[in-house]
DNA sequence: GTGAAAGCGCTAACAG
DNA sequence: CTGTTAGCGCTTTCAC
């Protein structure tokens, strides 16, 4: 059996409730006590049992983290995989647990995320992509759980970490603009997801300001895989009336854009400008080298973990954080004699 | 005040304890009880407390999962990645939880993993990757604290799950020897890492088998990032006196190493063949493409969670599972007229 | 400053 | 089958 409070308190002749004073940093404990008490625990090689203050204490000191991806495919994400890296820098220096919640179906996450708060194994969660009517999102807010989205929420200003999406797929298009390129498409992921629409939204309104039709079979919205943004590639590229640029919504597809071009033959970016999001790894490192939209993934998660952390504390404030998203400008949209 | 056992007893004109037994699943309850005991919890809207369920049973049903990595880099590792999602999916089915171990140092790491046991927060770890002499290995065993280790531990038995590097890294070696390369270098991570001794130890058996000499110049570990392996493939093949082919110790470097050809102009793979492991999703995407030694990452995540699971209940049985690999054949390795 | 006592929410003998 | 009684290890009034 581990050494407990009593044995502490049995060996230094005190109190267990002198021992647990000490434990919590009590003021009003005599440094002489205090001292004799450490030692013993020192002795003894005491270690609290988290388990037994969380109880008393009712706080766990554990945040969860919801991908809301099966986990065969969640980690393979790169901006999970970022994400993940700055949540738990923050926590760990936070003094807070991570606990990674993973499911299989939608539903399941739900429940098995209320039941995490109800069985008071976590105190909040960090939802790390939100959809168009999530109703997890819903659910936590409505049972006052604390929590905080990395995206946003459309109609509702529950706490979250994002960047402003629509503007940066505007800026990303209207660079493509100003490289000379005007048949553009757009191919994202799920349509089902915030940050899709968003994007897609950013897209539309660039077109549109200058005064381009939107072609409803040039934008293709599935999901964010590479095998998926090869396909959407495809069957752009496959036809005759066929784009000169594509907006993909993030690296993952755009890399699947890419590889679509090698089955006609098509260079990239004189016959085609191709755009990315996110500043994978990997796209300083293909051939051409993608162009993208860069946004500070990392500090997305430590920013989300700190106010997540803040707010099961006190109370959320300042609960909208828009980080910046900056254009990272390589070959795939350089299109020769365009330099800007 | 959440709604405790007490409510649930009271309501339904019952004790605690009875409560209780229809929780844990007494079978020793009459059907009429148990029935009225949970209808009652369902309208009181009842869900246990985790953390008092914890601290009577001793057992928290929570693992950990240490990386042994700076936050910021472990989880770009394509190979973390996949291998944390096997673990939490897992997890998920055996009813564990997975906790995020995450340090700034190494010794760091060693104490927040071992109070992570003394706190009873976690009841076993999984460790991501061993080291040469890994002092977190040492004392956890010594300790007695149950963990599975992915990958193998020199001169100890403890659990674990693993390929047999040795034979992979010769197989892929010997690939190479068979398609004409003779001049064969070796790119790879920390020396400090077991994987990268037993890599290497295979990269060497292959040459000695037909008795080709080891040339310690041509072989670099530094880290396992591209960058660093462009930059020994710079290294490499700066020389007038350069290789015809490398083996890099994983997909990272091998696209680092490939990346280091383009600055030389040297075609890959007529001039210098290519071969990695862990067969990343690049591998497949980047050109040419990247013949490499696939291994059941996700599997082997299961695996080490399903062990440890087990391990935590009874003892450990069948500690050391070693899991198949398989060579990948794809462009960077297939020298002009060499099919075989 | 320190100790005694009560209790966090639940489980597990021990009775009956 | 079910209730009573003790705790699990710690914190926190409330006295002294």
């Amino acid at each position: 059996m581990p050494v407990t409070i009593k044995h502490v308190a049995a060996e230094a002749g005190v109190s267990a409730s002198t021992v647990s004073r000490v434990l919590t940093g009590d003021c009003r404990i005599s440094e002489p006590t205090r001292q004799r008490v450490l030692q013993v625990m020192e002795q003894l090689g005491y270690h609290p049992n988290a388990i037994a203050r969380s109880l008393v204490n009712q706080k766990s000191n554990t945040i969860g983290l919801v991908l809301s991806r099966a986990p065969r495919t969640a980690m393979a994400i790169p901006f999970f995989a970022e994400l993940i890296g700055g949540i738990t820098e923050q926590a760990y220096a936070d003094k807070h647990h991570v606990l990674l919640v993973s499911s299989i179906s939608r539903e399941e996450e739900c429940s098995q995320v209320l039941n995490l708060f109800r069985n008071k194994r976590v105190e909040g969660v960090i939802h790390a992509a939100s959809r168009m009517d999530d109703t997890l999102i819903s659910a936590l807010a409505q049972e006052g759980f604390p929590f905080v989205v990395i995206g946003r929420v459309p109609g509702s200003d529950v706490p979250s970490v994002n960047n402003d999406n629509i503007a940066a797929a505007d800026m990303a298009v209207t660079h493509l603009l100003d490289q000379g390129y005007t048949r553009i498409a757009c191919v994202g992921g799920s349509p089902d997801l915030v940050v899709t629409m968003d994007r897609l939204q950013g897209y539309k309104n660039a077109l549109t300001r200058r005064g381009i039709e939107i072609r409803k079979e040039w934008v293709i919205c599935s999901e964010s895989t590479t095998l998926a943004g090869a396909a959407a590639s495809e069957k752009l590229l496959g036809q005759a009336d066929r784009p000169d640029a594509i907006f993909a919504m993030d690296d993952t597809l755009a890399v699947g854009v890419w590889k679509g071009t090698r089955k006609f033959g098509i260079n990239c970016p004189e016959e085609l400008g191709i755009i990315g999001f996110n500043d994978d790894l990997i796209s300083s490192i293909m051939e051409p080298a993608l162009s993208t939209v860069r946004i500070p993934i990392f500090e997305m998660g430590r920013e989300a973990a700190k106010m997540l952390i803040r707010g099961i504390q006190n109370e959320f404030t300042g609960k909208n954080r828009i980080v910046p998203a900056e254009l990272v400008i390589r070959q795939s949209s350089m299109r020769k004699g365009y330099y800007s």
